[in-house]
DNA sequence: CGAAGATACGGAGATGCTCTCCGCTTTGTC
DNA sequence: GACAAAGCGGAGAGCATCTCCGTATCTTCG
């Protein structure tokens, strides 16, 4: 008892840990450098780790995906905490928690495929954070609908996939920007509530 | 003479045009059941053909794709007629045409990846086929923004994309169809003009 | 028809990636 | 300092793409 209360899990040894931090650390960089999809064995060799070292600590690619996006996470919820705080309207609010969203889902080429997989996986390691989001994004979007800034029958859920698919148009390694902000736009004309309301029908 | 006008090329001897045809057919079943990244070297083996032969006639993947999705675009050429032909509201026609799109754009799983990278790389065999498309949609669009439709500002190459993006967020595994018809509804109020016309600003 | 030459075929194998397995090394503990 | 336990490295199995070239098959022409 002399260690923890029912030592259940001991500490890792210090070296994995050290292992550990900088594989996450060549993995951030070698993903922002060349996508999500670039050969793990070339990040191993990159941290100067063998292959077996890599893959206990991260069993396959959405694990240690999950990991460098959870680092991400945090920021993430960071900012949908000051957008609460700092913006009253609550239709800017969910346009600026959508952007927030877009840009944590552009951190690396690629990455909008295996966060859409996440979704609805369930088993993922990423659908848990996914499901957060998804949650934080149906609050900003319930929120503004009740001020009339957002039309009623959208989803949560629904602007959540609609974000990742226009990351997933702008991720192309292709320079057009043009249509990632022509795509946004469109999107948000499509969760807006014009402002001379139509009637219903 | 006797062949053709100047002899340019020979026509291909007939065992390969029949492999050929053959190989095509075995992909689209392929592809159909197993989606776009499957094996190419399980299709030669169903098809009863060695590697080489299918490297010789499609040279990759987007190749092979291409010529099998050039029988589908022709239908989707004569689609595009029908519409022309039969629709007289120019809104519902560009409506019709996007789901056409659409529907093109899902006939295999992970269809829209491939034809994504297609839009930008114009190097791809696949590029022309789409660009084809980009220019009708710019037809149906600018025809439903001169009957007041809709929204001034889109481009044609922006509601493409947005068929594909929608199309990826469907072609998912999942069983999810909720989603493809909130995101489709979503991007159709992007695009179209309000009923009551709101004051430009 | 039959031979010569062009064309196409098959599949072994080079290369690259993911992931596993296990003998050996390092670390923590007494 | 010694002895487990925990962790490490990298060879190699399994699977994919794509190439290369000896061999088989078509086409043509005398």
């Amino acid at each position: 008892m002399s260690e923890t209360t029912t030592a259940r899990e001991r500490r890792p040894r210090t070296d994995a840990q050290r292992n550990r931090a900088h594989i996450l650390d060549v993995a951030e960089r070698h993903f922002a450098e060349h996508g999500v999809t670039s050969s793990l064995d070339a990040i191993a060799k990159r941290a100067g780790v063998g292959a077996g070292t890599l893959y206990r600590h991260f069993p396959n690619r959405d694990a240690l995906l999950d990991a460098l996006l959870t680092a991400r996470a945090e920021e993430l919820v960071a900012r949908r905490d000051a957008i609460r705080h700092d913006e009253r309207d609550a239709t800017e609010a969910l346009a600026q928690w959508l952007d927030a969203l877009g840009a944590w889902a552009t951190a690396f080429d690629g990455l909008p495929e295996p966060l859409r997989m996440a979704v609805s996986e369930e088993t993922s390691p990423l659908a848990l954070t996914c499901q957060g989001f998804v949650t934080t994004t149906d609050e900003f979007l319930t929120a503004a609908q009740e001020a009339g800034g957002a039309r009623p029958g959208v989803r949560g859920r629904d602007l959540f996939l609609g974000v990742l698919a226009t990351s997933w148009v702008s991720g192309a390694a292709m320079a057009d920007e043009s249509s990632t902000a022509a795509l946004n736009a469109l999107m948000r004309a499509g969760w807006e509530r014009p402002r001379i309301v139509t009637p219903d029908h």
